[in-house]
RNA sequence: UGCCUCAUGGUGUAAUGGUAACACAGCAGAUUCUGAAUCUGUUAUUCAAGGUUCGAAUCCUUGUGAGGCAACCA
């Protein structure tokens, strides 16, 4: 069992309540059978998810006769590559699911695809047309006036046997000759006007390597594999709605198929500050606008997991998004609340200052350390607690401390007193500043009496509380702050047509501090392990960048700041 | 000047002819050794016009708006 949860939502979509009524009527033997199909020409990204979760979710909800395959949908050589193959099922499997003995690609079944074309032929469903692609293209009328046959599709069914098994003989060079359904070429419906079967590729497969010149197109190969694969339910997004009526032709005109699938669809998931297209993360990559298909940035799987986002916290996401047919743009703030409500209860806590200004507690004798207790979690006595040193001099956030401070801020000021977190109480006497009028360290002196929470009779207790970090013991790390990709909520609405996204990349959304403060025990945090810097952002160590006892944080995302400057 | 699909607070969703609800975001307060978390309260919703009905977010008609469709891509 993965795992990923199977409960499914509290009020059922208009899918599974389809799934729910199949079921009561006795349909397919009270199984379902799911698959999850991608292409393996990039990366997976959060909108994969939301299909993976669905239909590898649906087989889980019901369990045990039920399943999900994955299928690598390897019908277009010219795109498609291992690495793509291997990072999928790499990202399937460490988002929780796992499709067990059911790893199958389209490619399998080039011959018996194959078996089936000459069948269509046979009965008359299918010709080759040797007509360009320019003629195909003009032939095919119109949205709003019908199109003309070519002659060609009057050819008797030896003919075009015969010219289909030259086709795949090699006999014919690329878009000299293809393979067509005969369906209607008045069709409102475009991908009926006698859509093609297979073209002539000499291309290199990653998997069937040459043994094929011919290839099996989307329309023709996808409704035939679910088949194959006995799917009961096949489920895309909203673009091949108007693919449905040339899978149900093909379904019902092929002879021989184990199993009579049916496709719905839903609508696919836009994010608001990203954009959701494998040929636009493509260019983000090929382009070097990021750092790889695994940038931190990047809204694929490889690079949230990279940022530190959680499977859990993409799971919950996509059941909080649900799934309908509206075509949305969900907000990311939905995803962060995700990210924060699980990163809260797996992360510990440490103190880490990112842009540190130098504190010197005058009255703290000079070469004094001690060391406080700090649980590791507020909220899990469970996680325990560590020892974290103090001396005279240390590191608080240069935004802790404001010269003229604005109405509300409760936090460091000239004359006023915060409490440094679980240690004692200090004020502020002083502020040093170089030539050019810099602040470059505070002096101030501690108040013995409020160690450990402590409030001395009669006196107000400071409502700021901040992290600190001592200077002697700090470790130096560098800390990126990744932002949002795009500076608009619609990057590729906004660019228009033919506009160009790019110009919509947001400059600052990666800022790679070097001298970042952090508490010693941050020294050895290891590799892909999840932190809170209280009070700052939650961090995770980076898995590759990270050297033994010189950890890189990436920031994943900042803790909801409830002070707004007045 | 076609065909298909869709339309519920700012955002995402629920209500399946019978009290329009939940989450996020926002705002206010409580609490807090994180201005976090937690808790409480609160603002705000059925695209429009007709029709059917005792009763319509839901059914019908028309309109409006949005998305999709004319690869030998998936």
């Amino acid at each position: 069992m993965s795992e990923a949860a199977a409960t499914p939502p509290a009020s059922l979509d208009f899918i599974r309540e389809m799934i729910a009524a199949d079921l009561a009527a006795g349909r397919n033997g009270g199984q379902v059978v799911t698959r999850f199909p991608p292409e393996p020409n990039g990366y997976l990204h959060i909108g994969h998810a939301k299909s993976i979760c669905l239909n590898f979710g649906l087989a889980q909800e019901h369990a045990p006769n039920s399943r999900c395959h994955l299928r690598f949908d390897d019908t277009n050589p010219t795109k498609e590559e291992v690495e793509y193959v291997d990072s999928i099922m790499a990202d399937v499997k460490w988002l929780g699911f796992d499709w067990g003995e059911h790893l199958f690609y389209a490619s399998d079944y080039f011959e018996k695809l194959y078996g089936f074309a000459e069948q269509l032929i046979t009965k008359g469903l299918a010709y080759v047309d040797d007509q360009t692609h320019e003629e195909m293209r003009a032939n095919r009328g119109t949205l709003t006036s019908p199109g003309t046959r070519s002659a060609g599709a009057d050819r008797s069914v030896e003919e075009n046997l015969d010219l289909f098994r030259r086709m795949r003989k090699g006999e014919f060079k690329e878009g000299e000759k293809v393979l067509r359904a005969r369906i209607d070429m008045a069709s409102p419906n475009m991908n009926l006007r006698d859509p093609a079967l297979y073209r002539i590729l000499h291309a290199h497969h990653h998997r069937t390597g040459d043994a094929w010149c011919i290839y099996p197109m989307y329309d023709y190969a996808h409704p035939l594999s679910d088949a194959l694969e006995s799917i009961t339910h096949s489920l895309c997004t909203l673009e091949f709605e108007h693919h449905r009526p040339l899978y149900e032709w093909l379904i019902s005109n092929v002879d021989g198929l184990p199993g009579a699938p049916y496709q719905r669809e839903f609508a696919r998931l836009n994010l608001t500050y990203t954009v959701m297209s494998k040929r636009k993360l493509l260019r983000l990559v090929k382009e070097d606008l990021v750092n790889g298909w695994d940038d931190p940035r990047m809204p694929t799987i490889s690079g949230m997991r990279r940022r530190g986002i959680t499977a859990a916290a993409i799971r919950s996401f996509c059941k909080t998004i649900g799934l309908t047919k509206f075509n949305s743009l969900t907000e990311i703030a939905l995803l962060e609340h995700s990210i924060r409500e699980d990163l809260n209860k797996i992360s510990h806590r440490a103190y880490g200052v990112l842009r540190p200004i130098k504190v010197v507690i005058t009255n703290y004798p000079e070469d004094q350390v001690e060391h406080f207790e700090a649980p590791n979690h507020p909220e899990d006595p469970a996680a325990g607690t560590r020892q974290v040193p103090l001396c005279r001099e240390l590191y608080i956030e240069s935004d802790d401390f404001m010269e003229f401070p604005s109405d509300g801020f409760h936090r460091l000021k000239p004359g006023g007193e915060v409490r440094l977190k679980f240690a004692f109480c200090i004020i502020c006497q002083e502020i040093i500043k170089d030539d050019a009028g810099n602040i470059v360290e505070l002096r101030c002196t501690y108040d013995d009496a409020t160690r450990h929470g402590k409030k001395p009779e009669g006196r107000t207790k400071p409502k700021g509380i901040i992290h600190w970090v001592s200077a002697r013991h700090a470790v130096d790390a560098t800390v990126r702050l990744y932002d949002r990709l795009f500076t608009v909520e619609t990057p590729d609405a906004d660019a228009g047509e033919d506009g160009d996204f790019a110009k919509f990349l947001n400059p600052t959304s990666c800022e790679t501090i070097t001298n970042a403060k952090l508490e010693p025990s941050l020294k050895d945090a290891a590799p892909g392990t999840h932190w809170q810097f209280e009070r700052v952002a939650y961090f995770y160590a980076d898995p590759i960048d990270s050297k033994p006892s010189a950890p890189v944080f990436n920031r994943t995302v900042t803790l909801k700041d409830g002070w707004v400057k007045k």
